[in-house]
DNA sequence: AGACAAAATTAAAGCGCTTAAATTATGGAG
DNA sequence: CTCCATAATTTAAGCGCTTTAATTTTGTCT
């Protein structure tokens, strides 16, 4: 039932080869002949079987993205650029979810380039634990992070400067007039979380403000951990007079917070968060943050992880990009008194 | 350099049969010869190549899911589901985003199954054209419509019950006390959107509540189409005493229309939504809404899919899930005067 | 110890394509 | 009209595995 190349060559009373060069149109084939392998791709309705071309030409033309969830924005506009660049060069997306290192290693993420699925992987998942990266290079399987970069080994990376995002973000709340300012600070499974973290105490140094440890405090990027933290610092009477949270979900709680005790926002409290989460914009009052790149994340991505592939690029690359800061009302000029 | 299974077998002192059998884990190998290609296989780190055994097998453990977007909460709790089933069954997601027929038809998606790249396929995306159901039954090849049903067409469904969700949606409404209820429903192109506004119809009927044409309007499943038509119901006077929006999304908007003009909800205005929206609980008031089933549901799409696959099932089954309504301050019984 | 059925193993073929090497066709120069 | 270089085509091999059919081994029974 299933018609191969075989039949469209019989059909067009060719050789297989010449299908096979028609269809990867190689030019050494004679426009008469062209037309007859044509004719008889189309009337058989013929379509090459991947799987056969995967196996003869050694790819597969599909590459894998493992990212650790696609419920936050950042991870899903990440997911949809990266597939939107893939379909562009014809290729395809196999996705695999795995939060963290264990994950990676016993489901079958793993198995992407282990059995050869894919042609190689984009990773967007945090990686503390070396041992894949070893097995990936040792493999010498083509593989790019994404949104992180591990400076003790090689291995290409996009990534999202994140020094530069925290320390415009901490400027800008400096710039409102803030002098105390907090930070509630992401998992720290992420390296985006010290990067961030750097960035926010330089911006503090920079325009002598000494960095206070006690508006510091520990989040995990939901909302509750924004609320809960926000409301210690105002049942304490510690509360800074703004706030530069992890990303969005946790400056959502900190507005929350900041409502339930009736603290004006920004004018007693400013607050700037990070990713701009489609919703950010939709607050009253809206939301500043830290828009980053998703776009030109994937794309760059995909990129570099073909140029690999290819070999078109032989040694690790690394691309930075920047974030952008976006000011929207909650880090209006703050009312200092 | 890459190991295959005739190094296997070289190295154990088999043939590659029994490296086969072994790999396969067929009962009809001695325990003496598995236990040396067992101990090849360590010592090689042999991995079986995955695209040889597709081509060999005929199959490649691999299933496509198109769907439109991934931004929807809904979409990727689906996404995230089915990809979890999938990993349980030792198999891959193979992602593919379409948004209609058009991209459909002419993008990569379609290749999915045109070059046997996957066993099978999940489509969440809308089709409102006949010729990729043909193709695709033409071809006998399995797929599973995820939250949509043909009713012309044969083919296979896993569904949430539009109609009852849209009932006991209006229904709550009218428990709180409304009488006036409009409905803000969603893009004509998904089938739960005349489902809904069917379910919402017979509610009124059913309680001798008169449907009300002017307060039907379409919304396209945005915070701006909930918040553009409400505002044009309180502007033109007519604003119901509570609205039905067809998912969260509108329903945010109407919250944020009612707080613009100084609307009271639920006093004033009673509102549900539809999706059960990660913020939905997070508002102020928290919103009602209907939550789909969507673990369930990728995991019955996969379940019935896999079946599908196997010829386990044969006929095209169609499953249909209940909704939930989850009530909040948003309904609570409105201020009838 | 020999015969025989059952179980295990292997040889051979095939999955559908690509690619290198060998062969044949083409057309311009002499 | 023949020869030869070049382009086009085909033959053959191979990608790494599974599966059917043929062969060998095993162990039981007489």
């Amino acid at each position: 039932m299933p018609v191969n190349i075989y039949d469209v060559a019989k059909k067009a009373g060719v050789s297989v080869v010449t299908v096979s060069r028609v269809l990867n149109n190689s030019p050494k084939v004679r426009a008469n002949n062209r037309q007859k392998v044509l004719t008889a791709i189309a009337d058989l309705d013929y379509q090459p079987n991947a799987v056969a071309q995967s196996l003869a030409r050694g790819s597969t033309g599909m590459v894998g993205l493992i990212l650790p969830t696609v419920f936050d924005p950042f991870m899903a506009q990440v997911l949809a650029s990266v597939e939107g660049a893939l379909r562009d060069k014809g290729m395809f997306l196999v996705t695999s979810f795995a939060a963290d290192d264990l994950q990676f290693g016993k489901a079958n993420s793993v198995r992407l380039f282990r059995e050869n699925r894919v042609d190689g992987i984009l990773i967007l998942s945090p990686l503390k634990n070396d041992a894949l990266f070893l097995e990936l290079k040792k493999n010498n399987f083509p593989f790019v992070l994404l949104d992180q970069h591990h400076s003790h080994i090689q291995a290409s990376s996009v990534t999202v400067d994140n020094y530069y995002g925290g320390y415009q973000a901490t400027n800008s709340l400096i710039t409102a007039g803030a002098k105390r300012i907090g930070h509630i600070f992401g998992s720290g499974v992420y390296e985006s979380t010290a990067e961030r973290l750097n960035g926010y105490k330089q911006a503090l140094l920079d325009h002598n403000i000494a960095v206070d440890e006690a508006l510091l405090a520990p989040g995990d990027f939901t909302i509750y951990s924004g609320y809960k933290i926000t409301k210690e610092w105002i049942i304490r009477g510690i509360l800074p007079q703004a706030i530069f949270a992890a990303d969005d979900n946790t400056a959502f709680g900190v507005i929350d917070a900041a409502r339930k005790f009736r603290i004006a926002v920004p004018e007693k409290l400013a607050i700037i968060g990070y990713d701009d989460h489609p919703f950010a914009s939709l607050l009253h009052p809206a939301l500043s943050t830290v828009r980053q790149p998703t776009e030109e994340l994937g794309r760059q991505g995909v990129e570099l992880l073909s140029s690999l592939i290819s070999g078109k690029i032989k040694r690790t690359t690394t691309i930075i990009l920047k974030p952008e800061i976006v000011l929207r009302e909650s880090t209006l000029s703050i009312n200092n008194c």
